[in-house]
DNA sequence: CTGTTAGCGCTTTCAG
DNA sequence: CTGAAAGCGCTAACAG
């Protein structure tokens, strides 16, 4: 006994607009070969029935899945937490939607559970984000030949998008300097990431180019956590050596929370103390005063990224491509 | 001629360890009809050969694809970014993860396509979250049988998980009223939204219970953006009237928004204003004062409707459940 | 305990 | 232009 919900497969389409199955797969799949009034009868019989393709099978017949699975490699614990790989995420999703592909948020999973993934054919392609990868999980995921595309982190012979760090954190340091800044700190959640190794180089190269020695006193680690840059700032200030002029954090959220370290110890952004950010989350702007940073288009990195893996599922190796950032000038770092 | 990279088959790895299909497809799927040295055999070729079952012919033959899909229905424009429902997501993930089961995230598809999702059978069920779904679509959806678990709404007939607003609110205005504060506004985003509304009630009661009238000019809608609540706390500045002596957030982003507003027209947090909020967002704990706000175990709400959506897929109906919440009183509420 | 066989629902030759 | 038939890779009877 059959219950009303049971699949409604192609050959009852077939039945119900008198053609063979064949037809009705062609009627389906836009082949150009076939009678106008026969594809419009298919197609009036599949609405009648509500019939959609069985996408296992598809899959089968087709060796695609037409889903990519994302993962987010990062420092912090619950991934999807930082705003950050968040907004790329968004990105991402949209461009595989407009490709109609599907997403498939692996965020937690790891090395083999992410292989895995792909030599299920459970997606035709994997997009890693992050830059806490260890090297020879990439190597191995590059190894296997699967269609990969790596966001905010490189390796060689895999196809990136990255960002520049270094120019962008130059910039920063440029303004800061050319608002007659002097003493500048840096403050970071962690030196163990690429990315903000890349930024602190922008750092000292802009000191350099100054003229200024750069003052290790003034440079701070402060863990990996939401407060990692109060922490780094509260390092600095306890220091002896006079009190910086302006902060530069390595992100935003290492910028905002030295922020906080620097107004519970009395001062005042910008007037004391001037503060610089990178990234520019969605907080930054809102912040009071609102933090001055260095933009990275987030919402194209995984727009770029997902076009990518998506050229790659196709067939064509994809250039890597590095984004540029814009300075965004804002409360925290005028002079007033 | 063929290329190093063909995909392994079962066929190739019965093979290998001399044995039939059949016997191949047990070992893996801990048939315990079968024995021990041949289910070893077996294993060892399958590593040997790095062979990895099919997601796509296993979809096929069970009729499941062990993924559900996760839709995001929000007022705000790309949802991820919504925090909120970032954190939802997360707990979402890890009960997923825990039952091998895969995350198909759908925050930018609406109606019809989510429908796809399963009548495709891309998906075994669906979970919703948000509750700014239109009741038609819910009624459309629940129409179609699909297994379906909605999170932060309900809809007869659909198992639900949800929070206590109303009570939520109501301890927020206790906490309140104890402190002493009489004049206490009401910030929202939107009133369009049955979480808000029942939020809403919840302060009108509490101030009722207190034998308080509600002054209307103390309860304002900012519109849908983060600023929300700045808008609304604006309004009610300038509107005629006494100055609040506390502000109710709907939400975190509506109380840390009007805190922007109540600073900017020169009032301290909390000499001047109490504020508090709701939902105990990450960033509530990081502001300076730290948001005093009613806690939702967002977590728990995805981990919830993620065991809920299993149960529904493997036949049992789940039982709805409501969460509770938990005051956080921190330093925007506390009396200096 | 294990092998053979029949499909799951679709796409794609290959013949008409 | 259309239909019949052959699998895609796997699981689940059904026989041994």
């Amino acid at each position: 006994m059959r219950t009303s919900s049971e699949r409604v497969t192609i050959r009852e389409v077939a039945a119900r607009a008198g053609v063979g199955i064949a037809t009705v797969s062609r009627a389906l799949n836009g082949d150009p070969e076939i009678a106008a009034t026969t594809r419009a009868r298919v197609l009036s019989a599949c609405r009648d029935l509500g019939y959609k393709p069985s996408s296992a099978a598809r899959s089968l017949k087709r060796g695609r899945s037409e889903s990519v699975g994302v993962a987010i490699l990062s420092r912090h614990a619950p991934v999807i937490l930082n705003p950050y790989y968040a907004e790329v995420l968004g990105g991402v999703e949209m461009a595989l939607e407009a490709a109609d592909y599907h997403l498939l948020l692996s965020s937690l999973k790891r090395n083999e559970e992410l292989l895995k993934l792909a030599q299920e054919r459970r997606v035709d392609g994997l997009l890693v984000m992050g830059c806490d990868v260890a090297e020879q999980v990439l190597g191995a995921l590059a190894k296997t030949g699967i269609p990969l595309v790596l966001i905010d982190n490189s390796f060689d012979g895999l196809p990136s998008v990255t960002v520049d760090h270094l120019g962008g954190a130059r910039v920063a340091m440029r303004h800061l300097l050319d608002e007659g800044y002097r003493r500048i700190a840096f403050v970071t959640e962690t030196l163990h990431n690429a990315n903000f190794q890349a930024r602190l180089l922008g750092y000292r190269s802009a000191l350099a180019e100054a003229g200024i020695a750069c003052d290790e006193a003034l440079v701070a680690e402060g863990g990996n956590s939401w407060e990692g840059g109060y922490h780094a700032m509260k390092a600095i200030l306890a220091r002896a050596g006079e009190t910086p002029e302006a902060v530069f954090g390595a992100n935003d959220p290492a910028a905002l929370t030295a922020f906080k370290a620097l107004r519970e110890a009395g001062y005042r952004v910008p007037d004391d103390v001037a503060v610089v950010g990178f990234d520019d989350i969605h907080l930054s702007a809102h912040h009071t005063p609102p933090l001055s940073t260095v933009r990275i288009d987030k919402r194209l990195l995984g727009q770029t990224g997902a076009e990518m893996i998506l050229a790659r599922i196709n067939g064509v190796i994809p250039e890597s491509v590095e984004l540029a950032t814009e300075l965004v000038v804002r409360g925290s770092s005028r002079r007033v």
